[in-house]
DNA sequence: CAATAAAGTGCAATAAAAAGCTCTTTTAGT
DNA sequence: ACTAAAAGAGCTTTTTATTGCACTTTATTG
């Protein structure tokens, strides 16, 4: 299991508990519909900028920490 | 200052920090060194991918979590 | 079930990231 | 100060992310 699809999976649901349909989040986000469409079918390798404004828009946020082991 | 910013100054430090040349980095995490010299000055917007061979390198890793508000 | 909305897919154009090569500038060590 | 190593920059090619458009499939809901 890559790390991008961990990542995906949380924002899909992210997504879904604020009831955003992918359009409104293109629209929100400045992202184009079909880069949310391929990026949630797990197709894709985002430009941080692209991930970044998703997530923004999802109230979420990249950071980075030292690495975790025994991941859960 | 953008929040890629912030992410690349971590990644410098964290560089500096572990003794490692940007060339080792870019040998160790296979992206280019060009890339590296791109993303470390500033210039880019790396994919998701190439952020990731990086920081994995570096014993580091990028997460989603809910955005804090006050930034420290 | 029927109608509608949302999500997924193929194709094609455009823009931009990734990469190598060469050269210059800066930094570190003696 | 001198030398060597590391970092930064210009130029170019190749690869690939982003995007729109049109269409299909799957969920939703009245």
């Amino acid at each position: 299991m890559k790390h991008l699809d961990d990542l995906i999976q949380q924002i899909k649901e992210r997504r879904e508990i604020l009831k955003i349909t992918q359009e409104s989040l293109a629209d929100l986000s400045g992202v184009g519909l079909r880069t949310i469409k391929q990026l949630e079918g797990g197709k894709g390798n985002p430009t941080f900028n692209t991930l970044q404004e998703i997530v923004d828009v999802l109230g979420l946020e990249l950071v980075l920490q030292v690495k975790r082991l025994n991941k859960v």
